[in-house]
DNA sequence: TCCAAAAGGTTCATTTACCAATTATTGATT
DNA sequence: AATCAATAATTGGTAAATGAACCTTTTGGA
């Protein structure tokens, strides 16, 4: 549906502030109905987020300031993130041997084991819940590449 | 830049995957940018968002329930963010005579003169920061309306 | 007419986001 | 070697998101 239909809105002035809007709105719609997939599990998007950025370094392990540079939001919230995470058994913390001001995080097992339960249930939530085929999925990755500047 | 850079992640296993991690990374990275315009006006962006719909009825009342319906989030918030804004003198509230369980809310001239201020400075900023020109922008509306299916 | 169910809002509790300030460590400069 | 700026991470405070419980009013049957 169109997105002024959807927010019931008058027409947009502009394109460009349609295009912000509806980057919200769908945003928002998705990670809405992703999550569905993570609440069974006590998991918050952002907490599956930070497990999956730490399997693609796994078996090596990560700072908190490497996390968040991978993340999408705010430094001090990778460290509470990480906290959660810990006290689920998820992840492993201990002092970088290198620099005492750093510290390295580890997926655990526990960890690994979640995300791939949760792998097939969010692949299959993308495709059905993204209707568009592959062309248009490239297109769209090219389009937002290419916004970002 | 490509997203996978940005992120410093290894490639996606699919566009769709990727697609979901591209929007949600985009549109932190717009709304993190656009709210330094909001911050010297003490004004949230979801406030802001409550204003602009309050304003697309104007001078009509709209309730709640109908502002959450615009939004992009949750009915209990609407409700708290038409407190803040009421705090600020942005916005009036009043009894629906004809359904006291309603609550017409309605935007002051001091709501509509902030928001004029800010429409210019908005409109800059999203020709500004969105990359792409206007043929670009409208495939761009298309596809993610089609997206949502 | 009366009562149960539904609808509109608010409030509570928990989690997260964000900014600023703080602690601890490192590195560089003199 | 002593000092000072920069870096890594945590913490505190406030705003916001979310789901659930709750209150009030309305609606729609029996």
């Amino acid at each position: 549906m169109k997105i002024e239909e959807e927010i019931k809105q008058n027409p947009f002035k502009d394109g460009y502030t349609k295009a912000f809007v509806n980057l919200l709105f769908t945003q928002s719609y998705l990670v809405t109905r992703q999550s569905k997939i993570f609440k069974p599990h006590d998991l918050s998007p952002e907490q599956y987020n930070v497990l999956r950025i730490l399997r693609g370094q796994f078996p090596n392990p990560t700072t908190v300031s490497s996390i968040q540079e991978r993340m999408l939001n705010k430094m001090s919230n990778a460290s509470r993130l990480v906290e959660k995470l810990k006290q689920k058994g998820m992840v492993k913390r201990s002092a970088c041997p290198k620099d005492r001001r750093q510290v390295d995080i580890v997926i655990t097992k526990k960890g690994l084991e979640l995300l791939e339960l949760l792998d097939a249930e969010v692949k299959n939530f993308n495709v059905d819940t993204i209707h568009l085929d592959e062309k248009e999925v490239d297109q769209l990755n090219t389009l937002l590449d290419k916004l970002r500047g």
